[in-house]
Formats: structure tokens, C-alpha cells, sequence
RNA sequence: CGGGGUGUGGCUCAGUUUGGCUAGAGCGCCUGGUUUGGGACCAGGAGGUCGCAGGUUCAAAUCCUGUCACCCCGACCA
């Protein structure tokens, strides 16, 4: 017990402190490094390789749709960036400027991508001039830079990976449909793969994207109940190709200007999987994106047989992403660090087991053990790596459904507000003055007008009390 | 950008109030040996211009001035 407590103590635990114990675990499973410029983080091998997992999947399932990977430049002229009124003003606040090249100055700054908008409409300005030339379905694989005050690993850096797409389609119900399509691909990221439920809706007018004329989300609860917007589609209606004149003869032989979609997922959701499942111990990742999956640990390794006996039962997973850890500590050490780097499964095996014919399995999420037979072990690896991402899943969903309250009067609302982690599901008259006074009051922001569920709890605003418009979830979010 | 905090071997920190001898501890690391079913043990060893720049002093991790960085909490954002 007395070294469970010396574990437990490496890491603040979750009640004690959210704040803290996210960086603890962010630093102990060795996900991230801090660098020497604030805000930009080295993400060390077990980080980038959740990245590389999510990109693998993702990327897959885009290309299921018809996205085509391009690259844009890093640079984008200011002139172009100024294109369009409402982008700017929405991000300039956050660039961060290149003016000199070598020791010259430049004759025209060069902002450092925020986001890419501005490069694929000049771009596509160039490119699409017949209908013949659309549907143009884009996505870059990228860094982006906004220069951010607060900055936390994963949530908020200055510099983060993500992959953002960008559309050109010939009418406004592609546009919608390309929007609604891709959100829907983000949520089935989510589920099927990092075991996060979400809930999907549209964003108010206040919360948009600086341009858009929709914006679509996905919203994680994370363990403490804060919101995380954890991926967004937008609909640009013909905005910005108006703003950057994109045109292009229709089939009807005359000009016309068509219509843009954009959205983006990035690094941050490795933060909502640490935030989801992760737990005082550490990390516990879900199976499907977890780097190793297996972690097979010989005890008395030096005892005959042990170790080739381990080597074969690892030999036995290849099929999985199997790890044997044969280094030269005690097994104490071996199973806490497991734990801490949250490999969904570790398998056993000792003297006594090989006697036996059979291995001990233990499970990470639930520290479940299970005596299998060395001889069913591969089936049973697989059949538990699908039922620990289908737990994990259940679980989230459960803690997500359970924190969800209805408030019916601004009394209601702001005693939930103040008291209970979680969303509130309020009604809303659809001014943003209520939006402003509600945050100001509450700290609570308006996360999305949930698709699933618009049936009205009461006809009034919880705010002011006139008729309200819509269903909205509300939330602290990160 | 406001409020708070911290900078001393890889990590966590002591030492700073009241300047003083060769700057310490625990963990980690390296070598050798013994161990191994929940963070093993013994012996030996390496590693620090005390964030940086000035200043005061016979003498600065310690006092003064400036500066930089990071963390936490807010306002702003994926």
C-alpha cells in the first residue's frame, strides 16, 4: 500500500485539483515536453504517436468521402488576409506577423496562418471557373499559429497540428450537405474510435466562426463537466468566395459565384480523450487509438522459461500493437507504469502461470483480472480490446447524460451554474444580450443548439423571459 | 492583458528573512552484484558559472535595479 500511496502522490488527484492533475498526467505519460517558446510544445514519441493514430483514422475516413490532402503556404500577405471584413476582425487580435526577411524588411508583412480560408479562396479564385471544375473537396494536414495568452498542452498551445478542410461546390445544398457530413464524420471519430460521445449542433451567431454563416460542433463533457468543443464544420454560404471573387460559368452558361465549406479537427482532442477517461493513476486510453494495446511483463524473468515463454505469448498478439517489456525493473514498476501511460491491457506471466498453462490479463480501465489460457489468449485479447472501448464509451455517455440539467427560470439556471458541473438545457430567445449577461453573470457560455433534441422544456427565454426560439445547451468550456 | 506564484544538477525541493569557508538532500542516471506476482536492495560513481544582465560589497544563490521565462486563476480563442 505504501507504494500505491507513492504513485498516487506522483500525480494530484482529480478532486483535489483538475487543473493539475491534467498536467501531471500530461507530463508523467510523457506526452509533451515544454519548449523554450511559451505556448509552443514539443510532443515527445507517446504523444505524437496518439496523433499519428487519430490522423491514420481520420485521414481514412475522409478519403471515404472524396477529400483530396493538398498544402498550402505557411505565409499568408496581409492584403489577402484583409479580404474578407468579419475573418479578420475575428482573428486578427491572435496573428502573429513575419516583417523582416533576413535583415530586410518586408515590403508587405506576412501573417503566420491562424487558419487557411483566405489561401484556398485565392487559390480557388485561380482554379474554378467552370461548373465542370466542382465539387473541390480539400483538406491539409498542417500547423497553425494563433497567438494565444493563456496557453495549456493540447487545449490551447500557439502553435497546434490539425488538419483543415476547406470546399467549393456549385450550390448552397452541397455546401450544407458537405458541412453536415463532416461534422457527422467527426462525431463517428469520436465514438467509434476515442470512445467520446458528443453532442451535435450549431453554434449561435455569437459563437460562429468570424465569416460563416453556420457553424456546426461537436461538444465533449470532460470528467470535471467543463465543455469542450471538440471539432467544428462551418457553411460559408458564398461569402467568402463573394469577398474573394470566385466565379464560375454554371451549366446554365451564365457567371456564378459559388458556395464554401470549412472544418477542422485538432491536437486539442488528444486533451478531451485525457479528460474523458483518464483517471487518478493517469492516462487510460481508448483501445483503438492506444499506441501499444498490449503490454505483456514477465515476472521472475530470469527463471527458465519466463522470458521465452513471454516472447512467444507476445509473438502470439503481433496482430495487435504488442509490446513486450522485458527492461530490467521490478514488476511493481512495470505495472504503475502501464497504468500511468494507460495501455489498455497488460498481460502476466510468471512461474506459476507457465506451470499452469496460463497467463494473468488485467485490464486498465477497470483493473479487472482475468486467468486466461495461454492458448486462448489471442481471441480473448481481442474480444476485451472491443469491450473496453465499448465500456469506456458507456461510461462517458453515462457521466455525460448524468450531468446534463434543465433550467426553466434564470434562479434555476444560475443555481445549477454555480453548483453543478455539467451542461444546462435552458430555452433562448435568440439575443445575444442574453448570451452576454448570462456569461458575465455565470461564466457560462451557449456550447450549441443541439440537432438531436429541439423540443422546447417551456416557451420563455431563461434569461429574459420573452418567447423563446430555441433549445440550447450551456456549459463552461475550456 | 489583469491577479497570484515560481526560477538552485534530469526531476522535486532545502538554503535567501540576518551576505561568509568546498552549494546540499531525496528521486532519477551510470558501473558492479543480489533481486523480481504492485513503483526492490547493497556498494561505488558522474552531474550545478544558483534564469539572464547590470550594480553594491573584501565577499552575492542570498541585498538593489532591470529583464526573461514558466505555472495557476480570470478576460479572449480549436
Amino acid at each position: 500500500m505504501a507504494e500505491k500511496k507513492k504513485m498516487v502522490e506522483a500525480i494530484t488527484s482529480m478532486e483535489e485539483d483538475f487543473a493539475q492533475w491534467y498536467t501531471d498526467v500530461v507530463k508523467r505519460a510523457e506526452l509533451i515536453d515544454y519548449s523554450s517558446v511559451k505556448g509552443c510544445l514539443i510532443i515527445k514519441p507517446a504523444g505524437y504517436a496518439l496523433w499519428e493514430n487519430i490522423q491514420a483514422d481520420l485521414d481514412r475516413r475522409f478519403k471515404e468521402t472524396g477529400v483530396e490532402n493538398v498544402y498550402m503556404p505557411l505565409f499568408i500577405p496581409e492584403s489577402l488576409l484583409n479580404k474578407e471584413k468579419d475573418h479578420v476582425e475575428g482573428f486578427a487580435p491572435e496573428v502573429a506577423w513575419v516583417t523582416e526577411g533576413g535583415s530586410e524588411p518586408l515590403e508587405e508583412r506576412l501573417c503566420v496562418r491562424p487558419t487557411s480560408e483566405t489561401l484556398f479562396c485565392d487559390f480557388y479564385k485561380n482554379n474554378v471557373h467552370s461548373y465542370r471544375d466542382l465539387p473541390k473537396v480539400y483538406n491539409q494536414w498542417c500547423s497553425v499559429v494563433r497567438w494565444e495568452k493563456t496557453t495549456r498542452p493540447f487545449l490551447r498551445s500557439r502553435e497546434f497540428l490539425w488538419q483543415e478542410g476547406h470546399t467549393v461546390h456549385e450550390t448552397a445544398e452541397e455546401a450544407e450537405e458537405r458541412t453536415v457530413r463532416m461534422l457527422n464524420v467527426y462525431a463517428d471519430l469520436c465514438e467509434e474510435t476515442l470512445a467520446i460521445p458528443t453532442i451535435k449542433g450549431k453554434k449561435t451567431d455569437k459563437e460562429r466562426f468570424a465569416g460563416a454563416m453556420a457553424t456546426y460542433t461537436i461538444e465533449a463533457m470532460m470528467h470535471d463537466g467543463h465543455a469542450l468543443q471538440s471539432g467544428t464544420s462551418h457553411n460559408f454560404g458564398d461569402g467568402f468566395a463573394r469577398a474573394y471573387g470566385i466565379q464560375f460559368t454554371g451549366r446554365d452558361n451564365k457567371l456564378h459565384t459559388p458556395f464554401q465549406t470549412s472544418w477542422g479537427l485538432s491536437t486539442r482532442i488528444i486533451g478531451a480523450m485525457i479528460m474523458v477517461h483518464g483517471d487518478n493513476d493517469g492516462l487510460v486510453l481508448p483501445p483503438r487509438i492506444a499506441p501499444t494495446q498490449v503490454v505483456v511483463i514477465p515476472i521472475q524473468q530470469r527463471k527458465e522459461g519466463v522470458l521465452e515463454g513471454a516472447r512467444a505469448l507476445a509473438d502470439s498478439l503481433s496482430e495487435f500493437r504488442v509490446k513486450l517489456d522485458d527492461s530490467d525493473r521490478s514488476p511493481g514498476f512495470k505495472f504503475a507504469e502501464q497504468e500511468m501511460r494507460g495501455f489498455p491491457i497488460r498481460v502476466e506471466l510468471g512461474p506459476k502461470d507457465l506451470e499452469k498453462g496460463s497467463c494473468v490479463v488485467v485490464r486498465r480501465d477497470t483493473r479487472e483480472k482475468y486467468v486466461v489460457e495461454i492458448s486462448k489468449i489471442r481471441d480473448f485479447v481481442a474480444e476485451l480490446l472491443d469491450t473496453i472501448h465499448t465500456d469506456m464509451l458507456e461510461r462517458a455517455r453515462k457521466h455525460l447524460n448524468e450531468n446534463i440539467y434543465e433550467a426553466t427560470d434564470y434562479r434555476e439556471f444560475k443555481d445549477i451554474a454555480d453548483n453543478k458541473p455539467g451542461f444546462i438545457k435552458a430555452m433562448w430567445c435568440g439575443d445575444v444580450e442574453c448570451e452576454n449577461k448570462i456569461k458575465e453573470d455565470l461564466s457560462v457560455t451557449s456550447r450549441c443548439m443541439p440537432f438531436d433534441d429541439q423540443t422546447p422544456i417551456s416557451d420563455k427565454c431563461v434569461c429574459c423571459g420573452k418567447a423563446a426560439k430555441h433549445l440550447v445547451y450551456w456549459g463552461k468550456a475550456y
